[in-house]
DNA sequence: ATGACCAATGAATCTATAA
DNA sequence: ATTATAGATTCATTGGTCA
C-alpha cells in the first residue's frame, strides 16, 4: 500500500485525529479565514482551483484589509497585480501551515494568474513537481481568429520543498496510461452533459472542472483515507471525487449558493466499494523478500550457479545468501555492480539461473514466492 | 499579406533604417550589453531561450545504468531565484526597448523558469497573448518512477501592452493545420537526428531547439522581411528559420564556440520561396486512448465486470485501470495474457462488458470515445 | 535490399531505509 | 545529519551491425 517516496508513519503519527478536523464539511467564508481554524500539518493534499480574474473586485482585498473595487479602473494593471500577488501569497501561507510536511500541493490556472501563482509558491518554499497541462479535447475556438485557440490549463503539482517527502503513485499512473508512463500533457475533455450542473437551465458555475481531471491527480497523489483541503469549493467536484476514491475532504467556499450546491451533489456521490478502489503497487511497496529466504527454502540451493542475461558473468550461491565469484563476494546487488563496474545493480534482475532446462531471472522466483505467501 | 491587427504603417515609417541594424550578424558578448548597442523600437519580434535555471542535484543513472548527459553549464547556475529574477528583469526591459510598439515576444522555458518569466514580463507591462506548450513527441522519460514524465515545455507569446497591435497570421495557422484553427498545444519531436549539430561525435550544443518549433512561431507572428532579434542565441536556430523563411535576424551570444557553429550553419541555409513553404506540416496528435481514460470518464466505471467473449474468464475494473481476477491483477493486457497463458493478448478486443444488456467489447468503447473527442 | 537486433541518447530539479 | 546498503527504474527515435 505504500508508494510514497517516504516514510509515512512518522507525519501519520504526528498528525491531527480526525475528530478533530472538519472532514466532508464545507467551511463558510473568506477560505483564508477558514484555514486559519484547521490546525498545523493536518492535511494530505490542497487542490486549488483560485480566481483568475484579475478585475475581481470583491475577490480580492488590500493586505491592509480594504476592500478593493475593480469597477473603477482607476487601477492600472500593476496594482491589481500586487492585489491579487499578495491574495495569492495570503492563502498559499495558510495553505503551507495546514499541509503536513510530506504533503502534496495542486493549482490550477491560466496564463493570466499561473505564472504568479507559481513564482510566489516557489518564493515562499513549496518545490515544484511537474507542471502538468490539461489539453482540453473540446476547447472553446477563438472566434475573432487572432490568436492561437487557448486549448489548455495548467496545473502545478509541489512538494512542500527540495527534500520533502510526497505521495506518487507510480504504478497505478502507469496502469491508467496503458503501462507507459503517464506524462505531463492529460487530454481530457472540459465539463459539459450531463456532469455539468445546472440551475435554471444556466450552468450553476462558470469555472466547473472535469471530474476526470481531479479523478487523476488525487489517484495520483493521495492514498486511501487522505484527507484533502479546496480552499475554493464551488461546486464541490473535489469532494464528489475524494468521496468517489474514499479520501476525506474538507471544502472552503464563501457563496451560499455554491455550497448548497456542492453539499446536494457530494451527498448523491456513492463511494466505490474496497476492491474497485484497490491499485496496481509497484514493487517498491511490495513486501521484501530477501534472497536468503529462497535459498534457505531451497528454492535457490546453495552452490546454483547464477548468470547474467549474456552469461558474461557468473557466480555460486553460498549458505547465506551471498554470491562468490573468483576471489570476489557480497550480496546479489553488490557483486552484481562490482563485476559490471556499474554505479548500482539490482541483483533480482541481472542474475539468472537454469531450471527445468529454462533460463529464469531469479526475481521470477521471487514473485512464485510472493504469490504463494500472501497475507 | 497582412493580417497584422495593426496599422502597420506609422511604426513601420518610424522603425530604424534597415542599415542602422547588425542584420545578419551575431552579436559577441553578454546580451543584454549588445542589445544595448542597438537603438530603439527598431526589431518586430523577439525569441528568447534563456537559461532555465535547472538546480540540478547529482547524476542520474538510467535502469541500464548509463548515465544521462545532462545540463552542466556555467550558464545556467544563479546562486538564487533572485538573482535569477534580476537577470530576466534586465535582459526583458532591454528587449522591450529595442522592440518596435507593435513588435512581439516569445519565451520558451520549462517549470523551473517560466512561471518567474512570466510573471516578470507581466510587471514589466507585456501582454500575454497566449501560452503555448510545446508537446515533446520523444520526451526523456523518468527513470526512477518520481513523477511525471517531463514531456513539455512553455512558451509565451507576448504583445508590448494590452492596447499594443501585434502580427498573427491566423490564415497560415489555420492552413498548417489542416483548416482548423491552431491549438496553443503543439506536438513537435525534440532535436535529434541529422538536424542535431554534433561536435567531435558530441552534441554541440545541450538545448538545441527543434526548427518545427521556431519554424512555426516565427510563421504565425511575423511576416516576410521582419527583424528578429534572439538574445540567446546558441546554434543559431533563430538565424536558420528565419533565413529559410525570408526574415531579417540579429543574434547575441556570449560563447565563442557557439557563435562559430552558427555563423556556419546558417552560411549553408538557403531561403525557402514561397511555394515550399508547405513543407514542413504540423504533425497531428496520434488518437491514442489508454483504457485508464475510460475509467476517469465513468465510461467504464472501477467496479465493473469485464468478461471474454466465451465468458470462460472475468475479471473487475479497478480505479487505476487494471483488472483484478481472484489473486492476479495487471493491465487489460497484462492480465488477458496471464489468464490464457498466451505470449500476448491485446486486451481491447479480448475483453467486454454489458451495457444495455448487451455485450459490448471495450474496443467499441473506445471508437466511441475517439469519435466524441476528436481534437 | 531487407529485416532483426542492439546501442545510444534527449533542458532531469529522478530512491528509500536503517544504522 | 551522514553513510552504507538494499533494490527499483525507461520511451521514442536514430543509426549501425549482422544474418
Amino acid at each position: 500500500m505504500r508508494e510514497r517516496r517516504v516514510a509515512k508513519a512518522r507525519a501519520r503519527k504526528q498528525a491531527v485525529a480526525p475528530e478533530d478536523l472538519p472532514l466532508g464539511q464545507i467551511l463558510a467564508g473568506d477560505c483564508i479565514e477558514a484555514m486559519r481554524t484547521l490546525p498545523d500539518d493536518s492535511v494530505d493534499l490542497v487542490f486549488a482551483d483560485p480566481p483568475y480574474n484579475l478585475q475581481l473586485g470583491g475577490d480580492l482585498n488590500r493586505p491592509d484589509g480594504s476592500g478593493v473595487d475593480a469597477v473603477n479602473d482607476h487601477w492600472d494593471k500593476f496594482d491589481s497585480f500586487a492585489i491579487y500577488d499578495d491574495f495569492t501569497r495570503d492563502w498559499l501561507t495558510e495553505a503551507r501551515r495546514v499541509l503536513k510536511p510530506d504533503g502534496g500541493l495542486w493549482v490550477i490556472g491560466s496564463y493570466h494568474n499561473i505564472f504568479r501563482v507559481g513564482a510566489i509558491l516557489q518564493d515562499l518554499g513549496f518545490w515544484i513537481l511537474n507542471d502538468v497541462v490539461w489539453r482540453k479535447s473540446n476547447p472553446m475556438p477563438n472566434f475573432k481568429g487572432t490568436r492561437f485557440t487557448n486549448a489548455h490549463e495548467t496545473l502545478i503539482w509541489a512538494s512542500q520543498g527540495e527534500k520533502a517527502r510526497y505521495q506518487f503513485n507510480y504504478t497505478a499512473m502507469k496502469t491508467l496510461n496503458d503501462e507507459l508512463q503517464m506524462r505531463s500533457d492529460w487530454l481530457i475533455p472540459i465539463c459539459g452533459g450531463q456532469e455539468r450542473l445546472k440551475h435554471d437551465g444556466h450552468k450553476a458555475h462558470p469555472t466547473q472542472k472535469p471530474e476526470a481531471l481531479i479523478y487523476r491527480l488525487l489517484l495520483a497523489t493521495t492514498e486511501k483515507g487522505d484527507v484533502v483541503l479546496d480552499p475554493f469549493f464551488g461546486t464541490g467536484t473535489t469532494g464528489a471525487v475524494a468521496k468517489r476514491l474514499g479520501r476525506e475532504w474538507i471544502g472552503c467556499e464563501r457563496e451560499d449558493f455554491y455550497r448548497g450546491i456542492a453539499a446536494e451533489r457530494i451527498a448523491k456521490e456513492l463511494p466505490l466499494d474496497e476492491s474497485a478502489l484497490a491499485t496496481m503497487q509497484s514493487r517498491k511497496a511490495a513486501p521484501r523478500v530477501a534472497f536468503g529466504t529462497l535459498v534457505e527454502n531451497g528454492t535457490v540451493p546453495p552452490g546454483t550457479q547464477l548468470f547474467d542475461k549474456k552469461r558474461r558473468w557468473h557466480a555460486t550461491v553460498r549458505a547465506d545468501g551471498s554470491l562468490v565469484h573468483e576471489r570476489q563476494s557480497g550480496s546479489i546487488h553488490a557483486l552484481g555492480k562490482v563485476l559490471q563496474g556499474a554505479p548500482s545493480c539490482n541483483g533480482w534482475v541481472f542474475w539468472h539461473m537454469e531450471r527445468d532446462g529454462k533460463t529464469v531471472a531469479i526475481d521470477s522466483l521471487r514473485q512464485e514466492y510472493l504469490l504463494a505467501n500472501e497475507d
